[in-house]
DNA sequence: TTCATTGTTGACCGTTCGGTCCAGAATTGC
DNA sequence: GCAATTCTGGACCGAACGGTCAACAATGAA
């Protein structure tokens, strides 16, 4: 019995998370978001309740796709081939890819240490990812794939830590080859 | 012939580090720096240039610091004790250093993505460091420390990623004991 | 002592910030 | 049709932003 919202929701927090993810936060304007968005101030207010809510609102879809994507490629046959793959895909990535680093820890570095709800918001994200990937390795040693005198856990941990490592690298330095090597030392863990 | 300067530009640049260290770029304000750097406005143009120029003094100068500290352990005799050491010494760092995070991640992703001239210095550092510790790795190799079948750049490279992934993951969740797996894995790419 | 030079101080600049207000347009139930 | 409700667009807000300017204080060579 109103009118009804010219935009899609989720067309426009897509945008929205789009330029917070190449700007970060603070870097980021309303009028930045709104342009991007295409709709009008007060829709957003309406819709989403400041730059903050919106900022959170961003980084949970961004965190969910990642997760995703993660996810699907983990429950794959082989799972030594599935995390080989998370890492070659971070490889493959063109440098404008790699220079546009990671949401998630750009937001770990620039707001966490400031902000309690977003330093709880990520710390719960990085558990949920490790799990997942503990219970992949876990999968693999109940088929012989993994080594059973491995520790599922800690090599989730190790992976996890070195694929951020790497994603810094890689935004640091898109164009050096070298980072091979630290795929190959990495996936070294597993056998 | 002139007046003298009433501060020392050294101490003020330290202050200024900090706060950039602690906020990011764009979080910080003039009005920040020049409380924490104890002068005033002027004085701050005048020494300093802008805002931009003394980012990057403070950028240089925690660089600097860093590189000092890393270039001093991996000296010791024992290169793979140096480097555990390294390790070792981020891990005991209290949960209140550890959510403080890298100045030089943050920048990383924060300034260099959009800013060509930082992502230069940035990819500079890092080379220096790889360097660095590529030459303690081949030391370590001629004392028989390590196998000489090793690629030192390599393990350069893993090590290095490693290692931010490792100040990620401590600035994310700092008072997570299961840090620990990190380092142990990492280490083992030495044996 | 004089005077050119440099450092300090605080007022001030235009711009942009995130956020609010309100008038009018569009939609739906009656 | 009407009335109730919601959405939209633009004017507007005070505050904060980075940066400049000019008056004044300190210094040292002549």
């Amino acid at each position: 019995m109103a009118r009804t919202k010219e935009f899609e929701r989720e067309y426009a927090l897509e945008r929205a998370m789009n330029i917070f993810w190449e700007r970060g936060y603070e870097a980021t304007s309303m009028a930045d978001l709104l342009e991007a968005m295409g709709i009008g101030r007060q829709s957003m207010y309406d819709t989403f309740g400041d730059k903050r809510a919106l900022f959170i609102e961003a980084l949970e879809r961004y965190i969910d796709q990642r997760q995703d994507e993660y996810s699907c490629m983990v429950s794959a046959p082989s799972v030594k081939g599935a995390i080989r793959g998370m890492f070659e895909a971070l490889l493959s990535e063109s440098p404008k890819e790699k220079r546009r680093g990671c949401f998630g820890i750009l937001t770990t570095l620039e707001l966490a240490p400031h902000d309690p709800g977003i330093a709880k918001l990520m710390q719960a994200r990085q558990r949920i990812l490790e799990d997942v990937m503990a219970e992949a390795l876990t999968r693999a040693q109940k088929t012989k794939e993994l080594g059973k005198e491995k520790d599922p856990r800690a090599l989730a941990r190790f992976l996890l830590a070195t694929f951020s490592g790497l994603r810094v690298a890689a935004t640091t330095d898109p164009h050096n080859p070298g980072h091979r090597d630290i795929v190959e030392l990495a996936l070294k863990s597993l056998d």
